[in-house]
DNA sequence: GACGAATGCAACCTCTATTGTTACGTATCA
DNA sequence: TGATACGTAACAATAGAGGTTGCATTCGTC
């Protein structure tokens, strides 16, 4: 795995999960599936629980589970979840001094934000039970 | 700079040659108003120069300038120009041997895929003149 | 209560991608 | 011929992500 592996990560884990809803499972399986580390996953599953897309369960016995239905889960609520924006720039560059350079800069940064914007509206039109399909 | 930086400074650039399309600039003066290095500038206008987007002049009185009008230029040519599929795995992850999971696996890099073509149909919608107007 | 299994989390290493920088070749115009 | 600017290669420095180990904590079972 190289790039967005966080998202695809993400996606396969529950895209695996809404097969099978109930099942309890751990992150050292989900790791052999997805040929990874089970801290990798706890890392990563970590934020879509904080998103509360899943539960996790401690002890014996324990593992991760979907927190709601398939159905109520967007790919904008996993996308949102892991807290990378694709492109939007985050406020990263210093406001330029010239007045000129810094309209231009937020009129940039303006459609870079809708551009994400739309992204994420369309995202959520998909839920995982849409993956499911066949 | 750090995140999108390339996005982020072809933007800058394009939509600030935009604005007067028959001024010829060189890569130092677009590097002074970016923060950045002219070595930088010209390996990021070089892929938009690869693509047709701006053509370079070298010698004395040199420089770089729009290769069409800024109607002509949509944010979905930058995008490609670059080379940097966001949200797509290019093909990274070997077929799992599982045929349960390789039919998984095919969903996940399909919805990717749909998500990446999403965007760029998007970016398509917006032109570089579209970005003038404040 | 003790033991095993699982998450939660921190610290660290390694690898890769990107940026920044220097240097040099080449082309163009005065 | 000389100044200017692109084109490109090579290298250092940095940042980010994945991988790994270790340990504390929690929960079920014996």
């Amino acid at each position: 795995m190289k790039r967005n592996s966080r998202l695809s990560l993400a996606l396969h884990t529950l895209s695996h999960m809404a097969g099978d809803p109930n099942q309890m499972r751990t992150s050292a399986d989900i790791a052999d599936h997805a040929g990874t580390n089970p801290v990798v996953v706890r890392r990563v599953l970590g934020k879509l629980r904080k998103a509360g897309l899943l539960t996790s369960v401690k002890g014996h016995a324990g593992g991760w589970r979907l927190a709601r239905a398939p159905e109520a889960i967007t790919l904008a609520d996993v996308y949102l979840a892991l807290d990378e924006s694709l492109v939007a720039t985050a406020a990263d560059d210093p406001a330029p001094s010239c007045s000129v350079e810094h309209a231009l800069h937020r009129r940039v940064t303006g459609v870079m934000r809708d551009i994400e914007q739309t992204l994420i509206e369309r995202l959520a039109e998909t839920t995982l039970s849409d993956m499911q399909g066949h």
